[in-house]
DNA sequence: CTACACTCTGTACCTAGGTACAGAGTCAAG
DNA sequence: CTTGACTCTGTACCTAGGTACAGAGTGTAG
């Protein structure tokens, strides 16, 4: 079955929804592996079409081109090095840990801005996203508690 | 006390931790107003410290400058058009939720993986990361059912 | 066997978000 | 009133992640 139509570049490309050289960008970056050729020309598995997949799924949640790389190589040493696998992987979920728990912050200080200043019940000062946000990060005051509301 | 000793250009970019070509770049893009000169020379208030601290912090969330531009414009349209202000904060609030989702699917998946893969004592084949995030999403799969472990 | 769709390699170009000069002006201390 | 740190405008350059050719080869349907 897959014998009769190969997966061209034009097929894979296709069926992960992205284009020809989007493809060959990532063979150059050795994001995927370089594939067989007949001719010249790469034939491709359905294990790269699910790759491919999961890079852009994985492009989509915030990792980058490196990290994914990083990721798939996991598979490949994983039955070597094991612990330093391991290792890895525990230190990305906590990274992304983190950057949940930094989105659920903004999403408390953007339903406190909506909730005040998006409404109209309120007055007309203190309604200001920098102090919405200031509630739920400490970084963005200065240093010397300058009189905000006033200048 | 602010009279004294103007907020200049450099004094503002030490204060958020960034260098003074940047803030230069984000008064180009209009992400900060142009502020008052004198002599040629900008100087700034503890505001813009506030502001450039919370872009930053915004950026490593994973916001554009563009959409960072937007959120910021949101304060001084908040008087007039608040039911605008408001839609588009709870839009932004429900794009966060989703990305947190996917970033909790993308944790369990690594936690999966790093439980198998990642330990001693599981058989060689089956440790696979692309089917680790195959069971969160199904993005990744192929259309035809392919024979994953054997070809 | 001709057309046309598809693929190849290689290089150039694009946006986002900066970073790094160059050449000139300013300001404050000694 | 000189010197050094700082600032100005303007332009060029950089990385990431593609996107778009050009010019040539391939493979297949009619």
């Amino acid at each position: 079955m897959n014998e009769n139509k190969p997966i061209t570049i034009g097929v894979l490309a296709k069926a992960a929804n992205v284009g020809v050289e989007t493809i060959r960008f990532y063979q150059r970056k050795a994001i995927i592996e370089q594939p067989l050729k007949t001719n010249g020309f790469r034939h491709y598995s359905n294990e790269d079409i699910r790759t491919v997949r999961l890079v852009k799924k994985l492009q989509g949640v915030g990792f980058s081109l490196d990290e994914i790389k990083e990721l798939l190589i996991f598979d490949h040493c994983c039955s070597e090095s094991r612990s330093v696998v391991k290792h890895k992987s525990l230190t990305k979920i906590e990274e992304i840990k983190t950057q949940i728990s930094e989105l659920q912050a903004t999403v408390k200080a953007l339903e406190v801005f909506s909730n005040t200043c998006g409404s109209n019940q309120i007055a007309e000062t203190n309604c200001h996203l920098l102090d919405c946000f200031e509630n739920h990060w400490q970084c963005c005051s200065t240093d010397k508690a300058p009189n905000l509301t006033g200048e």
